[in-house]
DNA sequence: GGGAACGTAAACATTC
DNA sequence: GGAATGTTTACGTTCC
């Protein structure tokens, strides 16, 4: 009735056990990204506690010097009365632009720091690994420091020695040069902490540990992701360096020296950005193709130009023509600090970009390879025939849940590892979300049991919403057998479909009147009455009743199986170049596993022999039609050639084995007539 | 092509 | 009276 609908909303058990499964579903995929920012350590804030301890380090190292010839010069012009007051000042004046310089980009507001901490969350693998590699890089600064203080000492034994020379007479100024080429080493050393700096970040980056918003170009793109960039490097070199040439300028000293360093000159403005990336990140310049923007592009193409807007991140500039463009484009995103920040924004999308592709690729092989699918690369591999005799065995005998095979157990939802037909086996985009009514029947034929299937995707059929190719019969069977008393009521086997499959847990009205209608339909359900209402069983006899066709019987089947070596007619062409093109080795023994070929078909042939055993023993519901016998004489026959190098052989055994009957009747139902449709 | 099995929809009755 | 449950019929599809 249509009441189905309107009771979906209302429905007592199966609404709310359903519910309560979706509910569980919908987290697990969740990402921790509700953590409150100040609960965790961020990338930022281990980034700036080390460039700030490196900066420290420095800063107090070139005090030092700095006092120390600051003392000598004073201990000298004591000595000597020649130095005047002016000079001292200025000398004094040389240290505060350095110490300005070093603590400026360690300058965060609260905000920024608030922005950083619900910027750059990490996790607790994440922040480990950034332990760890923040560990080695505190490494390289504690040898840099040993570098540091040999240096100083240099230093006092070079002015150990001036001040010999200014004891002579020597002035003030040689002293001077002195400190500046120790200064001049320093700041190279620190351009190399900063490279390094930059590359361990970059490096982090790549890693995915440290992911930079886009839009946010301010100071944590600005003093994280480049620890201190080149305009901050010039501004720092040149303070310290002005203050030297200003100095000796003022000392009518001439010494350009140190100035032949490129980072000392107010570069031009292309220089630094391309320095930058070529010291930063050398797979930048390769992959960007930034100097390509700065240089003239050719005239009918651009990067950045398409369609005539500008393609510049956050620009969307229209022109009409490329001139316009190009204009703009050179004067608008000019080498700045705004469009350094947006290149390394851009740089940052890239490679989470890059990075999200790497990890789907690898979800997609691992996907693949768990559907013994070889993904999308060609492979010229010709499919076995083993393969399609499998297919065509599958199509036949569809329904198949090996007693001995696929021991792994999947714990995450991917996909079905109980072969089950051509359709289900290779599981596709458009099959996978099959929700047309059920074109393939396998539980019902052959009396093959489900149990082994759906414990063995139980997962997979949780949570992912696919059809379960079963029918409903032996779907209400197995919620039945599946309980403890073997009986369900109605509202228990919904329960049971809706809990099992994540497939049931919509078109409720749909579904829940064709499990009604196959309650009533088929005489195989038994309606007790109960004290507790009405309860539903099975009846085993009748269920194997209820299908006097097939397989044994067959003759397709039996052709079939005699021909597994050929190419099924039932197998489409696209499929079989499909699967050859693909390499699918759908159920080979490496599908299996663990058996191997003599052991799985003595343990297939036992059964068989038991089976027939206990068939012979029961043949009240055997049919002449139906007898399995030829089956089993086809599959010891095929099983003769069997080689378990030969990978044709496997799987026509494997597949007889796969379609053969109910061999999980033993575990589930103490073999009670499991086996009667065999005979 | 026919029969069987199955899925789906629906009408209707019964029970709670 | 409404919802849940159970029965039955009809029809289309798939497979053999």
């Amino acid at each position: 009735m249509m009441q189905e609908s309107g009771t979906e909303a209302t429905s007592n058990g199966p609404a709310n056990e359903n519910g309560g499964a979706s509910v569980e579903g919908v987290p697990r995929e969740g990402r921790p990204k509700s953590a409150t920012p100040s609960a965790e350590v961020t990338a930022a804030d281990l980034l700036h506690l080390q460039q700030h301890q490196a900066l420290q380090m420095a800063r107090q190292i070139l005090l030092q010097q700095q006092q120390q010839s600051q003392s000598q010069q004073l201990q000298s012009q004591q000595n000597t009365g020649r130095k005047s007051p002016k000079a001292n000042d200025k000398q004094q004046s040389l240290q505060v632009p350095v110490s300005v310089a070093m603590m400026t980009p360690q300058v965060i507001t609260p905000q920024q720091m608030q922005q950083i901490l619900q910027q750059q969350v990490l996790s607790p693998q994440q922040l480990q690994v950034l332990l760890q590699q923040q560990q080695a890089l505190m490494l390289q600064q504690q040898q840099l420091q040993e570098f540091y203080k040999k240096q100083q000492e240099q230093l006092h034994l070079q002015l150990l020695q001036q001040q010999q020379q200014q004891q002579q007479h020597a002035g003030s100024k040689q002293s001077k040069e002195q400190v500046s080429a120790q200064q001049l080493a320093f700041q190279q050393q620190l351009l190399q902490v900063r490279q390094v700096q930059q590359q361990h970040l970059l490096n982090l980056q790549r890693q995915g540990l440290l992911s930079i918003q886009p839009g946010q170009p301010g100071l944590p793109l600005h003093s994280l992701t480049q620890g201190m960039i080149p305009t901050e490097l010039q501004q720092l070199w040149k303070e310290v360096t002005n203050a030297h040439v200003k100095e000796e300028h003022n000392n009518s000293s001439s010494n350009n020296g140190h100035r032949g360093l490129d980072l000392s000159s107010p570069a031009p403005p292309k220089n630094p950005l391309l320095n930058q990336h070529a010291s930063t990140n050398g797979q930048y310049m390769s992959h960007k193709r930034e100097g390509s923007t700065l240089e003239e592009p050719s005239p009918h193409s651009h990067p950045l130009y398409g369609h005539g807007v500008c393609k510049w991140p956050g620009c969307e500039a229209v022109f009409d023509d490329f001139q316009s463009f190009l204009k703009h484009l050179n004067n608008e995103h000019a080498l700045d600090d705004r469009s350094t920040a947006q290149c390394r924004v851009q740089m940052q999308v890239v490679q989470q970009l890059e990075l999200q592709l790497a990890k789907d690729k690898e979800r997609l092989q691992a996907m693949m390879t768990h559907l013994h699918v070889k993904s999308t690369e060609p492979k010229a591999t010709p499919q076995p025939l083993n393969l399609v005799s499998n297919v065509t065995l599958s199509k036949s005998a569809p329904e198949a849940s090996p007693p001995l095979s696929l021991p792994q157990t999947p714990t995450t939802p991917t996909a079905p590892l109980t072969p089950l037909s051509q359709s289900h086996s290779v599981i596709t985009a458009t099959n996978l979300h099959s929700v047309g009514p059920m074109r393939r029947r396998y539980s019902e034929k052959y009396n093959m049991p489900i149990s082994p299937d759906i414990s063995q995707n139980k997962e997979f059929y949780m949570n992912t919403d696919v059809r379960p190719p079963f029918t409903y019969a032996s779907l209400i069977r197995q919620a039945i057998l599946e309980s403890p008393e073997k009986q369900l009521t109605l509202n228990e086997i919904y329960n049971w479909f809706t809990r099992m499959f994540a497939y049931f847990r919509r078109n409720a009205a749909t579904w829940k009147n064709a499990v009604r209608h196959n309650l009533s339909l088929h005489k195989c359900f038994v309606r007790v009455e109960n004290v507790k209402g009405a309860v539903w069983t099975v009846d085993e006899i009748e269920f194997q009743k209820r299908r006097p066709q097939k397989i044994s019987g067959s003759p397709a089947l039996v052709k079939n199986i005699q021909t597994s070596l050929g190419y099924g007619p039932t197998l489409s062409a696209a499929f079989q170049a499909s699967m050859a093109e693909n390499n699918i080795p759908l159920y080979t023994t490496a599908s299996i596993g663990s058996p191997t070929l003599n052991s799985l078909a003595n343990a297939i042939r036992e059964e068989m022999n038991g089976a027939m055993d206990h068939g012979n023993s029961n043949g009240s519901d055997s049919s002449p039609g139906r007898s399995p016998l030829p089956a089993m004489h086809h599959i010891s026959v095929k099983e003769e050639p069997l080689d378990p190098e030969d990978h044709d052989g496997p799987l026509s055994l494997v597949t007889t084995a796969n379609h053969s009957p109910d061999f999980d009747h033993h575990r589930d139902y103490d073999d009670e007539q499991g086996h009667d449709d065999m005979l």
